[in-house]
DNA sequence: GTCTATATTTGGATAGAC
DNA sequence: GTCTATCCAAATATAGAC
């Protein structure tokens, strides 16, 4: 008996499979530098070095230093969105923006090199890819239908919003990176917004 | 008629206002540098080339490329000092808060990489020195002062203060560095700020 | 105070053998 | 796909002449 995938075909699978598998591993060890040296101590002497590899070999993976920078991008922001999907939905629009703050906020508190490469423009020269940077622009739209689902619709408040939760989380990675002095907050924080674009509505009527 | 000062005192401090003046060129020329290329950007070879200079003899004028940092550490935060005091004061809290955050938020947008080494721990391993770190300190004491003639005493309300400025001021740089999209909502943000803690002193007694 | 010379390390990247 | 060999540029920093 014959396999109906022709023998070339496996090969390549295989291959592939097993390509894909280092270069995990490479951005594995990427993540750990960052975190360990901050987002622009990445070297890829030091990459090689971390997975036992001469560093001219990682070009068989990433075609320079922004390509391993790109994936990172590219897969910080698929975390955030994996995660995203896990909060609890509720019909309480109080309930639903603390969860979405205190999950942003933990996801920034976690690991600021990651938050670095997301959110601020802090290497010099890079850009993301399109593709990478399509990621984030889902990200941000989940973000934005999130609020406009409990009522959030207008545009300035979720600027507000966004200034609101980012400032709370690089407050807390600056000050406290360790503690929990502005996670404390959130809900205090909560408050004050819904307030706040409530009585502005009920002013307008 | 003879000077009454010794001539060496003299010549002594010739040298020193030179030396002073040399300094000063090359902490103006580290921020052009910063400013173009990234906080982290900096290089002592291209310091040297911008005052036409060896980088060898930048020695002479400090010890090493994280004295240099803290120089402009220093530096950022006395103009932050400096430019702190001509806000006009008023017996409005309201007008206050928005002069105070218009304040941070411009000189945020102002300058990106000095925002970075002023409040963003950018550079790894760069801790500025007791005198510089003294400046600093006596920054956030002026603007936790200014907040309490106005009636917002509160440590927690600080803290909240302080991240939703903050955010405004990274939320601009990230998202519209030329533009104003977030400095338009400042008169919003000290809106919403204020009604919330007055109305949580209201709800108290 | 500035230079030349130099040490030393590190960086990203390419060519070509195997 | 990984290696050796190599390039080249850049980095911070020190020693010592002038």
């Amino acid at each position: 008996m014959t396999s109906a995938i022709p023998t070339d075909t496996v090969r390549r699978d295989r291959r592939h499979v097993r390509h894909e598998a280092t270069k995990h591993e490479i951005l594995d060890a990427a993540w750990k530098m960052v975190r360990a040296d901050g987002l622009n101590g990445l070297s890829l002497r030091a990459l090689g070095r971390a997975v036992d590899m001469e560093p001219q070999s990682l070009y068989t993976y990433f075609a320079s230093k922004h390509a391993v920078y790109d994936h990172l991008f590219a897969d910080g922001n698929r975390q955030l969105l994996t995660r995203f999907e896990r909060i609890e939905v509720s019909d309480d629009p109080s309930q639903v923006l603390s969860a979405l703050a205190r999950f942003f906020v933990s996801f920034a508190a976690e690991d600021r090199a990651r938050y670095e490469l997301l959110f601020m423009r802090t290497i010099p020269d890079f850009e993301p890819s399109p593709e990478s940077y399509a990621i984030a622009v889902e990200v941000f739209a989940r973000g934005r239908s999130a609020l406009a689902a409990v009522g959030f619709g207008d545009d300035a408040d979720f600027d507000l919003w966004t200034a609101l939760v980012a400032g709370l989380a690089s407050q807390q990675l600056a000050n406290d990176p360790d503690g929990s002095r502005y996670i404390r907050l959130i809900d205090d924080a909560v408050a004050m917004f819904t307030e706040h674009v409530f009585g502005k509505r009920v002013g307008k009527i």
